[in-house]
DNA sequence: TATCTAGTTTAAAATCATTCTAAAGAGCCT
DNA sequence: AGGCTCTTTAGAATGATTTTAAACTAGATA
């Protein structure tokens, strides 16, 4: 039996925020126990805003912005870049790609081993490569 | 000699925006002659303005954004999904990758054989693949 | 060439996601 | 408990982009 299994849920993401850097807030505890639960899924600022409503809780428009930006930051999410209308987070922090349909903005993940990049060029001088994304973007077959 | 050569440059591009379907006003054709001289760059709402104005040239703002859109919908111009600041546009509209520093926000192309897809999924049931993008993220070695 | 009409341009206002601000509040160390 | 710093808050500010309604123009027609 791990030490995780003895904590409450709330002290559990209390204790991952604080892993992370990050001071377990109430807001920040409520937001990672919404987002950091294992599922993988795609938020915006307003989903997620929703999504706390839902939960009868209440938190500013400027911490859930503040928030995400530091989870991403922490590398507890991704931000996906699809579109520019607004941003898009992803709970999966794994390697993977995704498939993109701009028709409903729809964004599905592709699994890691399904793409193979047999090559990729050298990064320019002084450069590294830290991350390839690749987006698939799609189409309904009769539109 | 072709029908091109014996056209003045605003004839040529006057045409080739016929030909894409749209109606060769003075500020589309004065836009398409700056974008679409064959020159390969990534353009931004602003900088083509800033371009515009250098040329001795007046279009207005939602002009600018009206054309930068239209064009791309005619496929004369690609839309470069980097980040969600501001929307970046390649006169490159042939298929090819692109290298992205985010520190200084910087968009360097990379020629479409240096990247090589051995193996993509099949797009989900009733969808076709439209296009791959990837971006590889890069960043100073030093930073 | 004069006229017409649908498509375009314009400047300004509106929108919308996101960030900033300054004041009030809450972890957490002692 | 006291205090120091980091956070949250509501609301204002920002900035890219879109919309608006009126003036204009390309191109077709008479």
């Amino acid at each position: 039996m791990t030490q995780k299994d003895r904590m409450t849920p709330t002290a559990h993401f209390a204790e991952k925020l604080r892993l992370a850097g990050l001071r377990p807030t109430r807001q920040r505890v409520a937001i990672a126990a919404l987002l950091l639960d294992g599922r993988h899924r795609h938020v915006t600022a307003d989903s997620l805003t929703e999504e706390i409503t839902t939960a009868g809780l209440h938190v500013s428009g400027g911490t859930v912005y503040n928030t995400l930006n530091q989870f991403t930051e922490a590398g507890l999410l991704r931000r996906v870049m699809v579109h520019n209308d607004y941003s898009l987070f992803d709970t999966n922090t794994d390697h993977h790609h995704h498939f993109y349909e701009a028709k409903n903005d729809q964004l599905v993940d592709i699994p890691h081993d399904d793409v193979i990049l047999a090559q990729l060029p050298a990064a320019p001088d002084g450069h590294e490569i830290k991350a390839v994304d690749v987006v698939i973007h799609i189409q309904s077959k009769d539109s």
